[in-house]
RNA sequence: GCGGGCGUGGUGGAACUGGUAGACACACAAGACUUAAAAUCUUGAGGGGGUAUCCCCGUGCGGGUUCGAGUCCCGCCGCCCGCACCA
């Protein structure tokens, strides 16, 4: 491997560019200078970038590069647009893993994070990122969870808190409650292990109050990806359907809810969930049937199990009456595949149009009544046996409904069924579904917000008052037994009541982190204001204009957020629904991965590539034995495909790593760290570090008076066209089509210089300087350390990240003259030169004239000419 | 199962609303410089055939629309992501 430090040393004007030289000396300089602090009195339009704040785990890894490298090169791009840029950084710094660590080390979750926070502080600077640092904190500070405090307060005092048993998810191994959605395939997020169905009363956010606004507000949200649009409208959930009673035979109702109401003369049994009230009544006499719920609520949570199990249900001895076939009884089931979270936790089965109620009946013997025809059967022959029919289609077999479509006949039946009544209610009721659930936010964990509430006997719940804020987290903790250090912490869960003065206990939950990580982007516009925020400043920056950062947050985080923004709408600490304008999900950093002969995984950074006739053989760097070669795969410990951060800046330097990170792959598609794209990002650096002398050189020689030149006017077209191209690339967030352009640039730069004489003309000196120039200011937003070196060499006193982006001068942009490619039937024949704008006729009589066509058309006219002006020709013969 | 996305040289990838496919880069090869290597510079290259500057094939596969398809439509195949007894 190169070592490109030990041949970099040298003054300012070396023959290489030395980054471990260069790079600490402009971070100075824009540290001392503020040159990316945001003022409030700034006149000029706001514009807000922030990526997707770190864990503190104490290292940064390349995932970090990239995300904060894009955010940085919007912001250093926005900034010499013209905008007051707001582009701050903070620490998700509360969590398990601090626990952890003070489990396994002795270490107490403040001092190891904290320590974390300054070591990975040090390595975010060293890339020379252009953040606000005088915004900085962290959600483990005092500072913020007791503002997060007041948020919950007000939150509570708006009936946007509430407090109910429910079935939560239990992880064994963190012994917490996880959200729905922290439990992916039956696992806990973090620590992958099975979690268990257990019954607490936990505080939640009325998140599902939102789920209509939530929904209607994607529509709003163009400038997110299509996909993490959709991913929240599928996770919302949006049905409509209908509640409809049915009565039983021995007295009394059950309700169901539908989103098929269309197929209710399909129906030929109800089910209830295990969970329901009316199961649990009836198993109090039942032995058989308490048993059934019981093994229901057992397989209730594996994942696994769920997929394969077979549809099981118990016969309860009650029928219901058929609400629209007179005469006509439905047996009732309690079955394991109902949820009771979900609508009314009970159903009527249509074997013929659901699936699970096919397999239903199916296995239980049960009749199947098609109710809706597909176009092209016949109601005679049409017959549903192992696939039922869920597509379009006309209803028959019901009744007053024969005849209408789908929709028509939901409509029909839906406004028959509520215009009746049993039992003095209306049979049915129109009703909208959500599958968003409350946001359950109680945590038993030490390392987190503690929620400020105290339980008293005599006056139950009562709010810890403001003054008293904050709850602060008690500093004496142990760790070595499992569960809550706060639930056993005597003087911080024995307090006395605020209302009454009697003992009371104190909340020892703690927040759900994605609480913390809910508000921070508003914290970032007032980041040392007494109140969580200051509305105006709030209003000012926010929405975030461009907010980048994993796909991995789609739902969860910036869901949250999203609701968030609205709670503290309602609340007053800011006037904006949305949180984030514009958003970006950037793709991961992947390695090949290798293994040794124990099938051991290996680090690159122990590893060496040989090349011989075109195979790749790795070999173990210490050992020499071979070594295997694997997949491609996200960076990660595991598999030891790492490639260390610090490491990279202290062998290449922080632009070499922004480069190669920028270069080649689009920015939403994972890109592949390899060792020969970062030595191709060194190259680059030195040769815009020769490029830039060279230029210099060239730029100080006497120069002759010279008029008009067209290799002139053609170097400043391109350094124009090339300005213009990155300008928008980088605007659309295309890096890599950037890098693309700037390389091309270089290119002709290149060309430019080679082909100069040696006493060149004053237009051409001229042309120069303008296009050096400008690929310096272009290259300033991704490689912003050797921009300022070069904007030096070159001879301005200013900095280059104070300077306004190059203006495209639109007269350099469009050509007098335009190729045109020349085609016969469809195939490209040859090009023709014509004047911009020039007549169809003209143009046609060009391109008929070029030898490879009259050969090909011989004696015959063509048949038909298309010219599209500007753009090609098309002879047909 | 449902929903979404993607398939382009040896590799990463360009190609704006249908209009010169393969920009740019990596890797590779040849040459220059060098005692030599590295670095650097120049040149070459989708595949095949003709050994000039000519022709054929070519964007996962098969059809279609069009003067013209990587791009639009239909049907397959493969890969990736999200959701998943949500009634």
């Amino acid at each position: 491997m190169v070592e490109p430090q030990e041949k970099s040393a040298g003054d300012a004007r070396a023959e290489r560019y030395n980054p471990r030289e260069s790079e600490p000396f402009w971070q100075g300089v824009w540290s001392e200078r503020e040159s990316f602090a945001s003022r409030e009195n700034d006149t000029r339009e706001p514009y807000y970038v922030l990526e997707m704040f770190p864990y503190p785990s104490g290292r940064i890894h390349m995932g970090h590069v990239r995300n904060y490298t894009m955010g940085d090169v919007v912001a250093r791009f926005q900034r010499a647009k013209g905008k007051n840029v707001l582009h701050p950084m903070g620490w998700d710094a509360f969590g398990m893993p601090a626990e952890n660590a003070a489990m396994a080390n002795r270490v107490h979750p403040r001092e190891w994070t904290y320590a974390n926070i300054a070591a990975m502080r040090k390595q975010l600077q060293s890339m020379g990122f252009s953040l606000d640092w005088g915004r900085e904190f962290a959600t483990c500070d005092e500072d913020y969870y007791h503002r997060q405090q007041m948020l919950f307060l007000d939150f509570l005092e708006n009936g946007l808190v509430t407090r109910k048993t429910s079935k939560v998810n239990w992880d064994p191994v963190d012994q917490t409650v996880l959200a729905n959605e922290q439990v992916i395939d039956g696992r806990g997020w973090r620590s992958g292990a099975l979690v268990e169905q257990r019954e607490l009363t936990q505080w939640f956010f009325k998140i599902s109050d939102f789920a209509e606004d939530l929904l209607a507000g994607l529509d709003t949200l163009e400038n997110w990806p299509e996909k993490v649009r959709l991913m929240q409208r599928n996770w919302i959930g949006r049905s409509e359907g209908l509640r409809i009673l049915f009565e039983i035979v021995d007295g009394g109702t059950v309700e169901v809810f539908t989103t098929r109401p269309d197929t209710l003369f399909g129906a030929s049994f109800i089910a209830l969930s295990a969970d329901h009230p009316l199961a649990a009544e009836l198993s109090k006499s039942d032995h058989a049937l308490k048993a059934f719920v019981a093994e229901c609520r057992r397989m209730g949570t594996a994942a696994e199990a769920i997929e394969t199990a077979e549809k099981k249900g118990y016969r309860t001895p009650l029928t219901v009456r058929h609400p629209v076939i007179e005469g006509a009884t439905l047996p009732v089931y309690v079955a394991n595949f109902v949820l009771m979270e979900y609508g009314t936790g009970a159903i009527f089965g249509c074997p013929a149009h659901d699936q699970r109620d096919l397999d239903f009946a199916n296995a239980y013997g049960l009749p199947v009544f098609p109710v809706v025809l597909p176009e092209g059967e016949s109601a005679e022959t049409f017959a549903v046996t192992t696939e039922a029919y869920t597509g379009p289609g006309i209803a028959f077999n019901s009744g007053f409904l024969d005849g209408l479509a789908i929709d028509d006949a939901k409509e029909k039946i839906a406004s028959v069924l509520e215009a009746r009544t049993i039992e003095g209610a209306p049979q049915a009721t129109r009703q909208v579904n959500y599958r968003l659930r409350d946001w359950g936010i109680s945590r038993q964990r030490y390392w987190g917000c503690p929620i400020p509430v105290i339980h008293c006997e005599v006056c139950g719940v009562v709010p810890v008052p403001k003054k008293d804020l904050p709850v602060r987290l008690p500093e004496d903790v142990e760790f070595d037994t499992p569960g809550n250090p706060l639930d056993r912490h005597p003087t911080f869960r024995n307090v006395d009541c605020p209302q009454c003065g009697a003992p009371a206990r104190r909340e020892t939950d703690t927040m759900d982190t994605f609480v913390d990580s809910s508000w921070y982007f508003a914290r970032f516009t007032a980041p040392h204001a007494d109140a969580p925020t200051i509305p105006s400043l709030a209003d000012k920056w926010l929405p975030v204009d461009q907010y980048i950062g994993g796909i991995e947050h789609a739902i969860l985080h910036l869901l949250y957020s999203r609701f968030f923004t609205r709670a503290m709408q309602k609340c007053g600490h800011l006037d904006v629904a949305e949180p984030f304008k514009g958003l970006f999900t950037q793709g991961m950093v992947t390695h090949e991965t290798y293994r040794d002969a124990k099938g051991e995984w290996v680090a690159p950074a122990d590893v060496r590539i040989e090349t011989s006739e075109g195979v790749r053989i790795a070999r173990h760097l210490a050992t020499g034995t071979e070594i295997a070669i694997g997949s491609v795969e996200k960076m990660s410990k595991s598999k030891k495909n790492v490639v260390d951060p610090d490491e990279m800046i202290a062998t290449y330097g922080a632009d070499t790593a922004r480069w190669f990170v920028l270069s080649d792959s689009p920015p939403e598609r994972d890109v592949q760290w390899t060792e020969a794209g970062i030595e191709g990002a060194w190259r680059f650096v030195q040769r815009v570090w020769k490029l830039v002398n060279d230029a210099r050189a060239v730029i100080e020689l006497p120069a002759q008076p010279g008029g008009g030149d067209a290799v002139a006017s053609e170097m400043l077209k391109v350094a124009h066209r090339a300005t213009a191209h990155v300008g928008s690339d980088i605007a659309g967030l295309r890096f890599n089509r950037a890098v693309a352009q700037i390389h091309e640039f270089a290119n002709a730069i290149s060309r430019f210089i080679n082909e100069m004489d040696p006493s060149p003309a004053e237009v051409r000196i001229e042309a120069l300087r303008v296009a050096v120039t400008r690929l310096v200011q272009l290259i300033a937003p991704m490689m912003p350390h050797l921009a300022e070196s070069c904007w030096r060499i070159l001879g301005y006193e200013s900095l280059v990240c104070d300077t306004p982006w190059p203006e495209a001068d639109p007269s350099y942009l469009v050509d007098d003259t335009v190729v045109l490619a020349v085609q016969v039937n469809g195939k490209r024949r040859g090009e023709i030169e014509v004047a911009k704008d020039a007549p169809n006729a003209d143009v046609e009589a060009k391109a008929l004239s070029l030898e490879a066509v009259a050969r090909i058309l011989g004696t015959n006219p063509p048949r038909k000419v298309i010219v599209v002006p500007n753009r090609i020709v098309n002879v047909v013969a």
